[in-house]
DNA sequence: GTATGTGCAAAACCTTTGCAGGTTA
DNA sequence: TAACCTGCAAAGGTTTTGCACATAC
């Protein structure tokens, strides 16, 4: 899929927020990266773009999109949130080497989906895997 | 499953830990809730039985305690925290209405356990659910 | 007695807020 | 022009660190 600023000023404007080119060009990055980054992350690569941007546009935007759910914010790591524009139905990966997040996909919990259980009403189903990467693997970069 | 403090001190010496009052207490009170505490909550409670007690000796207690596998840290509202003693394989539900956790039991994912998926190695898979708890739909105390 | 833990204060880190000046439609 | 956005500085909230004193074995 290219990556076009057409079709991202389509999708910023079709969920009502005005498209700066800050907006532009952040959304671009994530739409394009597949590094799930933090709000550190996508600032240091915007500032070689655009080098007076702040983190605080940064922390504006990432609440925007999320809000309308253009991106997912994740917290897996416990101390820093990652945002992620890959819209399709899928999980997570976190490499215990390596510490990268990959995307997996997998239609197996697609069971849960509005089901009750216990008497409660489950809305969505957040997973993330912890394990060894197949990167990692590879290099047998990894003890045991 | 009746806690008393011998058992405690025994799971905390195995794992190498000293058995200080404080980190006794503080074990005690996390099995015997069920409200997986940010460390806020913690330290609220032990104030009441250790009146000296500080927060860094909770954090402390907690880095140890999850350094060692006695607890689990979740991270499910993006903020704070939550340290959860219970050690039998479960799952969470993120109640959106009264934003209590819940625990859910599945053996759904038992599934993934060591699992290959697309060449990456799964040795933990973490789930938790967002949804209404049972005690919400019961009140007609949410919204839709 | 030595190693380790506790608790205070300060710092570090992530995120939000207030606001003056600038930009969008 | 009216509404909204940007970016600086300050503040808020959670967690870590430095260190003197205290406690465990």
């Amino acid at each position: 899929m290219i990556t076009n600023m057409k079709h991202i000023q389509t999708t910023i404007k079709d969920k009502g927020i005005k498209p700066t080119y800050q907006r532009l060009k952040i959304l671009e990055y994530l739409i394009e990266t597949k590094k799930h980054p933090t709000v550190e992350m996508i600032y240091n690569n915007m500032k070689r773009v655009i080098p007076t941007i702040s983190k605080t546009t940064v922390y504006n935007a990432m609440n925007s999109f999320v809000e309308k759910g253009i991106l997912n914010a994740l917290s897996v790591t416990g101390t820093e949130l990652r945002y992620d524009a890959n819209t399709k139905p899928h999980h997570h990966l976190l490499c215990n080497k390596c510490r990268n997040i990959y995307d997996i996909y997998t239609n197996s919990f697609d069971f849960f989906d509005k089901k009750i259980i216990n008497g409660n009403k489950i809305d969505e189903v957040h997973v993330y895997f912890k394990g060894i990467c197949k990167k990692c693997l590879e290099k047998g970069n990894y003890k045991n």
